[in-house]
DNA sequence: GTATTCCACGCACACGTGTGCGATACCTGA
DNA sequence: TCAGGTATCGCACACGTGTGCGTGGAATAC
């Protein structure tokens, strides 16, 4: 049991003796720790040879300085949090993804907790986000919490929100201009020929589902078009209630040509019950998405949707957080454009050719 | 410009007076640090009265205790480290879901970090955990880089791979059966009356790519087909890689039937390269692959696929750590089994029906 | 030879928390 | 009234690191 062996052992054999603190390195260079702490920080105050000396000591051990004594004397910890309802969504790990980016490349460790959309999990979250002494906070989710607002509101730790409620009520955010971009998309569809054209959403309430369907309106009030309500349906952002919703929309006795969704999660389920109702994507009806996810080029038909640059967004949430850290006190708020993407799920109504 | 002003007067407004620590508690409840101390941990060297006293004015003061302080002298952190290559694939997000859902059940908070695959990038990683003192480390990522043996041999942190290379080489390990679940996985092919059968794996040398193979392999053997060299081809485990080589497959002068691939992403691409010559799915060949994804019940047709439980994976990895933090020590090597999902993308070849 | 300057390093404190042990006050019983 | 016991709390140290300031020694200038 070599195994156990070297942990009786920990001395033996090819390992390291454990985790070293400074003062073993100390004295195995016969220096004050000041000595060392100041050689690895490339300090004028100790000489060149003293400091190659005990760097070369400190290599050989495999020290490491502790992050948790450096943060309690420094004051910050070189440390963010993010919290997400599910990093299984894949916006979010887009998202996540360039958060870690950008924070690695600064030397910044992120802890990543999910809130599952659960208010008490949201508020142990927060909690433990205070405790670790996070220097900043990014939060990704379709909605803040209802306990989110005052709970913030106590923290004394910069909060950057991405595509997110309550921008106003907070001083910095990431957002992609929803209204255009969704213009842009039903634009799209119109200039095809499409005249009855639906607006599949996320669940009621929520700040980016209103702006899309804002922006879906403009393009339609633009052209002339009148919105029948009865063409504006709220899903929950997934496949499953993106699905309901578009037999509701297939029940229609006019049904619409072409679904415009709140994201390409929706717009995978709506594909899938407009198959099951026995009609062609795009012919019978065109779908179009939003987020383009990495998958959403490889689906049958590929498709057209609003491209978020998530790993982007990401790390612009981690640069806002940056600028905050080493400038003074400013508001930040971020706004970047979506684009639009036309593939195959999108063509010109059948009437129409 | 209340922002500012809230910053300039910290103790202003409705605002907590920012970070108070244990001895400005100690101060408003006219007791000594250790005092708070051990009321907030409900020690029975307190009253009662005094107890809730001072936890009362500690809630009002929104006192969170200093996880650096407490891990400094405690020993531990109550954290753990998980290095992915890349958060954004899909199966990598479920398993990170499940760690943190068990970590946060059991008070841990999880350092995401992606690797990216790039070895320098791993070495920063693996030494930023080592100073942030985690308690233990999860490995996901479809190999382990070169530098990391080396690099975790050195380490006094236990260790747990999910999914990965090297397992003899560490004690603690959670990986699917991949030999017998893709052994199901092709005998459902066979079964289908397929004899033309191709495996397009992901890279060589890839650990779980190999194992895959080999319950091809067996399968296609025990049924007493031999298996055409030319009709294993590799990818790179993401669509595009899988195109191409599901392009040299269609190139054959007698193309398979069926293709059983290393995962859904790479199914993902092939069958994409399939409808791009114009051939129908499961019509023409037959598509299967394995991970299960999110995805992959609403693409067209629906995946067959062998489903691997990604969130318990990750909440299995996370017990192992936590066994091994309070036990003595112990070896882990949990092997959970995948389950084959049938579903459109599979069907009786053509000439069989 | 002496005074001055500068370089290299150590001492000591601070950061915030947990805890062993000693000290004080109160209470009980005879 | 006093001894003994117990409940309650504070003192002091430890954890590992960074840094202001003091100090000793060597080098330099006169």
């Amino acid at each position: 049991m070599p195994a156990l062996d070297q942990l009786g052992d920990p001395g033996g054999g090819h390992r390291i003796p454990r985790i070293t603190s400074i003062k073993d390195i100390a004295r195995l260079a016969r220096v004050s720790h000041s000595t060392v702490s100041r050689a690895l920080h490339d300090s004028p105050q100790v000489s060149a040879e003293t400091a190659a000396r005990i760097r070369r000591i400190a290599e050989k051990a495999g020290y490491r300085a502790s992050a948790a004594a450096r943060s309690l004397v420094m004051g910050h910890s070189r440390t963010i949090g993010v919290v997400v309802t599910n990093i299984a969504d894949p916006f979010v790990a887009g998202v996540v993804s360039g958060i870690e980016d950008m924070a690695e490349q600064h030397g910044y460790s992120v802890f990543l907790a999910n809130s599952n959309a659960e208010p008490e999990r949201e508020v142990r979250v927060v909690r433990s986000f205070e405790e670790r002494r996070v220097d900043g906070i990014i939060v990704t989710s379709s909605r803040v919490g209802a306990l989110y607002v005052p709970l913030m509101e106590r923290l004394y730790i910069p909060v950057v929100l991405l595509n997110n409620q309550h921008p106003s009520e907070f001083a910095h955010s990431v957002l992609i201009d929803n209204v255009e971009a969704s213009f842009q998309a039903t634009r799209h569809l119109i200039q095809l020929g499409h005249r009855r054209i639906a607006y599949l959403g996320d669940r009621f309430g929520y700040q980016s589902d209103t702006e899309r369907r804002a922006g879906y309106r403009r393009a339609m009030e633009e052209a002339g078009l009148k919105c029948d309500p009865a063409l504006a349906v709220h899903g929950d952002g997934m496949p499953e209630g993106a699905a309901q919703a578009m037999a509701q929309l297939l029940a229609l006795p006019k049904r619409p040509t072409a679904v415009f969704c709140y994201n390409d999660m929706s717009a995978l389920g709506a594909m899938r019950q407009i198959r099951a109702h026995r009609l062609k994507i795009p012919d019978d009806i065109s779908v179009a998405g939003f987020d383009d996810l990495y998958i959403s080029q490889y689906l049958d038909p590929p498709l057209t949707t609003v491209r978020q640059p998530m790993r982007q967004m990401g790390r612009m949430a981690m640069e806002t957080l940056l600028h905050i850290f080493d400038g003074p006190y400013s508001t930040h708020n971020l706004r970047v454009e979506g684009q639009l993407i036309v593939r195959q799920s999108t063509a010109r109504p059948k009437e129409n050719r």
